[in-house]
DNA sequence: TTGCAATCGATAAACAAATATCGATATGAC
DNA sequence: GTCATATCGATATTTGTTTATCGATTGCAA
């Protein structure tokens, strides 16, 4: 421990899981003007139990919670989003400016996670040039300096599955370190690199096959 | 049981997340020509244990993997394409036809998963009556009567998060009763509906965090 | 034909996560 | 001031998940 109040380093995986549910819900309370939240309360809401809310959030929580009152908002927000890494600033680049990479360019939500997304990379010559959201659509083949220049460490894949190998390979070699890719495929990726994939289409399979076995 | 070589119907929850995953590796190796894969390859591929892909592909295979030889790849291929549902057929519609709303409206890969958006919903005037990849983009104010007409469970939101939760009670009283959700807030949602959260930032975040504490 | 190696499946053990219990604390009602 | 209630935190227990072990099977090389 470094430091007298720290938190072990290693929060469980499903505790994680869990936070941006407990973040949303008390910036919704925090809107409501309420000072506390029980786990009582965020418990019934979030459809989880009071143990295991106390639980998550006494792995987070910097400071105890008030017996009968719950847990101060403001401060648990803060220890939320330090867990979360929201402070954090990082920039990223895209390639494949479809409907899917134009839909995340203009998306203004990434900012209130100090997250941006600073230009857009497209083979289509009809892109090149063009801002949309003020982000620059640039081609392919400045995808490498621009990554260098910037030392950009975010590398977002919205090309189609039968491009999106080369391009994870172009990311790769640009130094990219952590790539977010959209296509559906199953992606090659060397040992140093985080790769998070974003399967829009399964994950509404998953809620269409929860429907179905619940119903 | 109801039939000799049925599976449990319970599996882990953590392996049934793991599921896409596989899939898409098969799928690519199928693609090779591949017939057979072992647990140690797809392990490899994957970054996981061959012991974990053993275990989570027992879960779901009716057939025996063959020793020195692996999983034969289409055989599996089905298998988890029951698991995930994804030969089941159902239709969705979407409210909020921003720049997400038509990506989602364009993305054909839906189909492969056997679900269908069929129709958008906005309040914006100049969006009524046009079509985005062949989906009639409509007023709101019909779409309960669509909904019902239908008989669609599935309810898509992507508008932004100050209209989410009305959005959503529209929804349910349309007798939607799943809800696939993209605003970044806490949605209140009766106990008969299912909500999925996706929140796109949040996950761009959790790989920033990811790489900020690998490196 | 034989032996080795690569893999499988079954089962046990270890670890991670969730739940239960209980004592403590604080607030609010009376 | 007292008591009841609602909640917290610590700790123990249970359940879920992952990993390890080992015998069995199969294919391939010699």
């Amino acid at each position: 421990m470094t430091s007298n109040n720290d938190k072990p380093t290693a929060i469980m995986k499903a505790t994680l899981q869990r936070m941006p549910l407990y973040y949303n819900y008390l910036i919704d309370r925090a809107k409501d003007g309420d000072i506390y939240a029980s786990s009582t309360s965020i418990a019934q809401s979030l459809r989880l139990t009071p143990i295991q809310v106390r639980k998550d959030l006494a792995c987070v929580s910097q400071n105890s919670g008030k017996p009968r009152m719950g847990f101060e908002i403001i401060t648990l927000l803060k220890d939320i989003e330090i867990i979360l890494g929201y402070n954090n600033v990082d920039n990223a680049v895209l390639v494949g400016v479809g409907r899917l990479g134009r839909a995340l360019l203009s998306y203004s939500g990434f900012n209130g996670y100090g997250l941006n997304i600073v230009a857009g990379f497209d083979i289509d010559e009809d892109l090149i040039g063009i801002k949309i959201n003020g982000k620059p659509i640039m081609p392919i083949y400045k995808f490498s300096q621009l990554v260098k220049s910037l030392n950009i460490n975010i590398g977002i894949i919205t090309v189609s599955s039968g491009a999106a190998q080369s391009v994870c390979n172009l990311m790769v070699s640009a130094g990219i370190k952590a790539i977010w890719n959209f296509a559906p495929i199953h992606i090659n990726i060397p040992n140093n690199v985080i790769l998070k994939n974003e399967n829009l289409a399964a994950s509404l399979a998953s809620l269409s096959k929860e429907l179905a076995d619940t119903f």
